[in-house]
DNA sequence: ATGATACATCGATACTCATCAATGTGCTGT
DNA sequence: ACAGCACATTGATGAGTATCGATGTATCAT
């Protein structure tokens, strides 16, 4: 399982040349979040909540998985740097990270 | 592994609703295929050789794998959709496919 | 304090994957 | 036919992962 924290997130440069491997290794785990069906719909159901965010109690039902199952991807998506955790008492709410997919865009339009 | 054919990785449809599963299902291979550092490196130096292609002896030595796995990671990306290969005589020229990245722009820029 | 709720972590399982050495396949030139 | 090159496939291995039940932790209401 690759890391990449968030701060780091914002700084890959995507230079003229062939993709150096660090800016790889650092790009892979985007991918990689994003690389498996139920984090792809658990991620864009995150995205649609908008700045608000949306509480993980809420998405345990939609995408018919276990909660620890669901907890697991939120951690996934936290991780690659893609999403963010906000506390409000009991519940956890999640929203997108901001220029949480830059990096990625910008590879992919060159 | 997720297979995907060349003809539906145009068809994606991501309308206005939640990512439905048929769709995660399509789009995740897709970033699957990019989300291991050494292909991401391939997929680029792919890219990059445009539209006459690169072949695959010219790639094995840049990305430091053996030829057994450079030849691996070409077959997934030629099964995400993502690259063709052309055959001549004794080569294989490998070149991105139309409209590869289209499905998963579509995604990120939504 | 007690109980209830929301979420995380642990442990286990079955599956997938990245990698390479060895081997196979197809093409070319001699 | 044969030798050599380019590339694919096989088999094995070590590592990662998606999933869930069980359990732990934090917070709130009473």
């Amino acid at each position: 399982m690759y890391h990449l924290t968030m701060t780091n997130a914002k700084q890959i440069q995507l230079g003229k040349g062939p993709l150096a491997d660090g800016a790889a290794a650092s790009l892979a785990p985007m991918f990689a979040a994003l690389s498996d069906p139920t984090r792809l719909r658990l991620f864009d159901l995150v995205r649609r909540a908008g700045h608000d965010g949306i509480c993980s109690c809420d998405l345990t039902e939609p995408l018919d998985r276990s909660q620890p199952t669901i907890s697991h991807h939120l951690k996934v998506l936290r991780e690659a740097g893609l999403v963010e955790s906000r506390r409000d008492g009991t519940w956890i709410w999640y929203s997108v990270a901001p220029h949480a997919l830059d990096a990625v865009s910008q590879f992919i339009q060159r």
